[in-house]
DNA sequence: AGCACGCCGACT
DNA sequence: GTCGGCGTGCTC
């Protein structure tokens, strides 16, 4: 009898450890490696895992191994990929089965499908040829249509990354710089390798059909393979698949493709590399930037991030050499930027009085300064795009008789008044939160009170307000509801960019990287709204979402084009985050915003952490936190070096019916945090089951690097 | 995490 | 009498 064979296996559990089975070489028709996808009972459920051990013993009394009952028809994964998955498992302080099985398309978990799979994978390979034959009849922009600027950064570039070597650079340049053009240039001379792969990542939404077109467009000869959570979840599995066995040359996805396999990779993109959506909010939250720069130093090659307005790690990193840094300072194309107003809405002088012909006949968050420049816009026949960050009707609704507002009864926020037709056929009142919907109540439930008024305006009310002031213009109302009604957003982008529309209100969902052709105007009405979350990072995320719609503005760059006006309503115009875009200084407002993190020690300057904690009320939330830090304090782990705050209410303390608690963790030493985390992680199991406290009942989860506190 | 097992409270 | 609450322990 030959020796037994046992494998260990990791699962998706909140569990540190691996499980032993049996392997039958016979029964499974393969020897067991490393990185197999494999499906195994366990309790009464099987469920799939991946095979982190091979060897003859087990710890565990052989006679209870159970076996392996089957392993997926795919390569196992490879080494670096698993190097890849444990640094983010240790990391993020999270279970490696629960960091690398999420990231395993669905089909590919299912051992029910597995054998239907050399179908699927056919059906989707014959589909594609066609569509190959359609798309490369698109126009091929080459090297020479490149400006000499950057021409020069596609050289630097090319220059940087011939050695085989890591290189994180930064290529930071103005919307309409080209950075673009620049960038899928050099991946072609990446790609001019014959089996070479190169990982695209770009930000949530601005992977867009539009996108895809160009990419595919660059490379008509190469396999394209689309990987995010807007893809039908057949075709992610055979878009994985093809990274995984080396078919497509280039992965193009948003953060969750990061973690794909791909053997073999040779550069990594990552466009608008500040943007917020690239940080995992559940689950393991990762960084998708930040594992893509390991990924590239691990595998020593070279990646590049994108942006117009840098993070400012990035940004900083570059200033000091630790990065390389390549900069398009030209808008294209003979392109000017656009004309920055800051509207003071404190002046009386930029506001309606009652007599005012125009004037609004409800409170309107428009100014008279701001309808007046629209009137002339719409004269001039350009488009205006107003952005509004709220969507809804109605931010709250209230009593006029006593001091009831809207709220939901799960969680600690209002609820938002929703027009009929919204989201459904009456109008409805919504929690952002929990999504609880519920009627409008016809009376105050607190008094009695027949007379509601509505506080405040969202993105439907002030399309309501548009209408009126302009009557004959074409209005657009661009957000979550509304492209959800629709056949998603990109109908809706459609339309504003076939000239059908003269304003647009909306989300910042319009501003994200579209091209459109004839915007004259950009106005921003509430702004300020998002400089009051105590969040440190909400000046340095405002600018760049501010630089990013200025950038919608003014593109079409026509003989004698003004180029574009963005106003900006605020009640604070001297604050730095307005006066720096009032100059376009973009680094300017990030070496501002780099002292005062300096002297405050915050990130960049520091690494941070938080706890969560959640429970039935908010003070077991607070008392757990505080049971944890005094420990901490006992063991003399507090210091100057590795600062433990005090637990704090989260900013919305109620949600879905949980309260909710936090505690910061800070540090200069990266490496000091990490071990801390990990005796804060062997604290709290001790006494959980999985992420819940069994004395306490509450839920815990460490986050590293938090990008909202 | 899921799930079974087990021990106390108000109900057809 | 029992249905079901959730505290406790286990999963190879």
């Amino acid at each position: 009898m030959s020796e037994i064979i046992v494998v260990q296996v990791v699962l998706d559990k909140p569990l540190s450890q691996s499980f032993d089975y049996i392997w039958s070489t016979e029964e499974l028709g393969q020897s067991p490696k490393v990185g197999h996808i494999v499906e195994v009972p366990f309790g009464r459920a099987i469920d799939v895992g991946i095979v982190i051990g091979v060897s003859n013993h087990s710890q565990y009394s052989i006679d209870k191994l159970k076996n392996v009952k089957g392993v997926a028809p795919l390569p196992p994964f490879d080494s670096s990929l698993l190097r890849l998955m444990n640094f983010a498992s240790q990391y993020y302080i999270h279970a490696l089965g629960e960091t690398i099985v999420p990231t395993i398309p669905q089909m590919w978990r299912k051992s029910a499908d597995w054998e239907k799979i050399p179908k699927k994978l056919q059906a989707a390979a014959n589909k594609k040829a066609k569509e190959i034959n359609v798309e490369a009849i698109e126009g091929y922009i080459s090297v020479e249509q490149l400006n000499a600027e950057q021409a020069a950064g596609l050289k630097a570039l090319v220059d940087l990354s011939s050695d085989r070597n890591f290189s994180a650079i930064l290529l930071q340049g103005q919307t309409g710089s080209g950075k673009t053009a620049v960038f899928l240039n050099w991946l072609a001379t990446v790609l001019k390798e014959e089996a070479a792969q190169v990982l695209l990542l770009v930000p949530e939404i601005n992977l867009t059909p539009q996108l895809e077109r160009r990419v595919r467009a660059y490379f008509p000869d190469k396999t394209l393979a689309v990987l995010h959570s807007g893809v039908s979840e057949k075709q992610r599995g055979v878009a994985w698949y093809e990274a995984m066995t080396g078919k497509a040359q280039i992965i193009l996805g948003t953060r969750l493709a990061a973690l794909t396999p791909i053997p073999n990779l040779r550069a990594i993109v990552v466009d608008e590399e500040n943007d917020p959506s690239y940080k995992q909010q559940e689950g393991t939250r990762y960084s998708a930037r930040d594992l893509a720069v390991w990924r590239a130093h691990d595998q020593k090659i070279p990646v590049v991030l994108s942006s117009a307005t840098p993070s400012l790690e990035t940004w900083l990193a570059a200033k000091t050499a630790r990065y390389e840094y390549i900069r398009l300072d030209q808008r294209a194309q003979g392109a000017q930027l656009p004309k920055v107003h800051l509207i003071n809405t404190r002046d009386p002088q930029n506001q309606f009085s009652p007599g005012d012909k125009n004037s609004p006949q409800k409170k309107s968050l428009i100014s008279k300064t701001l309808a007046n420049a629209i009137t002339q816009n719409l004269q001039e026949r350009k488009q205006t795009l107003i952005l509004i960050n709220r969507r809804g009707y109605s931010p709250v609704l209230s009593c006029g008789a006593c001091t009831w507002l809207s709220a939901c009864t799960q969680c600690s926020s209002h609820t938002v008044m929703h027009k009929a037709g919204a989201l459904g056929k009456k109008a409805v009142l919504s929690c952002h939160h929990c999504g609880l919907v519920n009627p409008i109540p016809s009376f105050c439930p607190e008094c009695g009170n027949a007379d509601l008024k509505m506080l405040g305006q969202g993105t439907q009310k002030l399309e309501d307000v548009i209408e009126e002031m302009w009557p004959d213009a074409n209005v657009l109302r661009v957000d979550t509801d509304s492209s959800r009604k629709s056949k998603g957003a990109e109908v809706l982008f459609r339309e504003i960019h076939d000239g059908n529309v003269d304003i647009v209100v909306g989300t910042q969902m319009i501003a994200k990287g579209h091209d459109y052709q004839n915007i004259g105007l950009v106005a921003v009405l509430d702004a300020d709204s998002r400089l009051y979350s105590p969040d440190f990072r909400a000046a340095e995320r405002l600018f760049a979402q501010l630089v990013q719609v200025a950038g919608r503005a003014g593109r079409a760059g026509g003989a004698g084009d003004s180029g574009g006006n963005i106003y900006i309503e605020t009640q604070y115009p001297e604050a730095a985050v307005y006066q720096y875009l009032l100059r376009h200084d973009i680094d300017g407002f990030l070496a501002h915003t780099a002292r005062e993190r300096e002297e405050a020690l915050l990130p960049p300057y520091s690494y941070q952490s938080l706890i969560h904690a959640e429970g039935k009320t908010l003070d077991k939330a607070l008392q757990f936190l505080g049971g944890l830090k005094g420990r901490l304090k006992n063991q003399g782990l507090l210091s100057k070096a590795l600062r433990v705050y005090d637990p704090v209410p989260k900013a919305v303390m109620r949600v879905a019916g949980s309260e909710r608690a936090q505690l910061v963790i800070e540090s200069e030493s990266r490496k000091l945090l990490q071990e801390v985390l990990e005796i804060i992680d062997r604290d709290l199991r001790g006494d959980s089951q999985g992420r819940i406290s069994k004395t306490s009942r509450i839920r815990w989860l460490i986050e590293r690097d938090p990008i909202a506190i």
